[in-house]
DNA sequence: TTGCATTAGATGAACGTGCATGTATCTTTC
DNA sequence: GAAAGATACATGCACGTTCATCTAATGCAA
């Protein structure tokens, strides 16, 4: 357990992870008025191409429960996703994409590639 | 330009970022009633060993110039840092730790390690 | 010297997040 | 089937961050 490897690691997350964040932050918002958090909930939804629980979103999502629960709401009032009652656990909340939502992640996809290639393009790679 | 290894880097930074940042915060504040940015800026003055500009501060701390000025004011407020008149340039401020701020750093440095090692000690290597 | 652009840092306002908690629903146990 | 506890999601609040702006000091040109 080398505590200098570990620092780097830390280092470089923590300045990836600015980098990146800032720009994708910048970009989806100038470009598709998408913050960072709004881009990903719809990435995952596009990506399962089907309903979600929010439960489910909030295990794949780095956002707490209530992070969610308000990114959703601000995505339902854009209109990009509608929220519906579970039948089987009516506790439950489903999550789908509209037409407009699909349509503004496959707009912002693009911008987001580019600034993530941008950024980790030259990398070091992870190596397991 | 493999864009699924950029993609998997991206997700990895996003989750190790928020697993560790979490437990940062948590531990370093109910530990030693620390913010992780607060300890991070006290880090970096007493890796230097010397008095910093809040400008130097600003290039080595992932934070806007604004969000820093606040957290020397509030580590200044706890007493860990004092700011100080700059000689040569009377815009600038120095920055530089106290006893009680080294010795706060001392008491939060192996909770920061020990936090970092339980995150990233089986992490994937960074290779160059 | 005066005037203007630039830079260092502080601060008000808006916003997003997390924590704690509230409400509704489900599950288990007796 | 009633009571007790767990779970799903929403929401009030405190806090930290960013953005825009402000003040003060500096540098530079005329």
């Amino acid at each position: 357990m080398d505590e200098q490897i570990v620092v780097d690691t830390w280092q470089y997350v923590l300045s990836a992870h600015s980098k990146a964040m800032c720009a994708l932050e910048r970009e989806l918002g100038e470009r598709h008025g998408l913050g960072a958090s709004e881009f990903e909930v719809l990435d995952r939804i596009v990506h399962h191409d089907r309903q979600l629980r929010i439960q489910e979103l909030c295990d794949e999502v780095h956002l707490s429960q209530s992070a969610l629960s308000r990114v959703v709401a601000r995505l339902e009032k854009a209109d990009l996703v509608k929220r519906g009652a579970c039948e089987d656990d009516r506790r439950g909340v489903f999550v789908c994409i509209t037409d407009a939502g699909r349509a503004r992640h496959a707009e912002a996809l693009p911008t987001q590639r580019a600034v993530l290639c941008e950024i980790f393009g030259d990398a070091p790679a992870l190596t397991r």
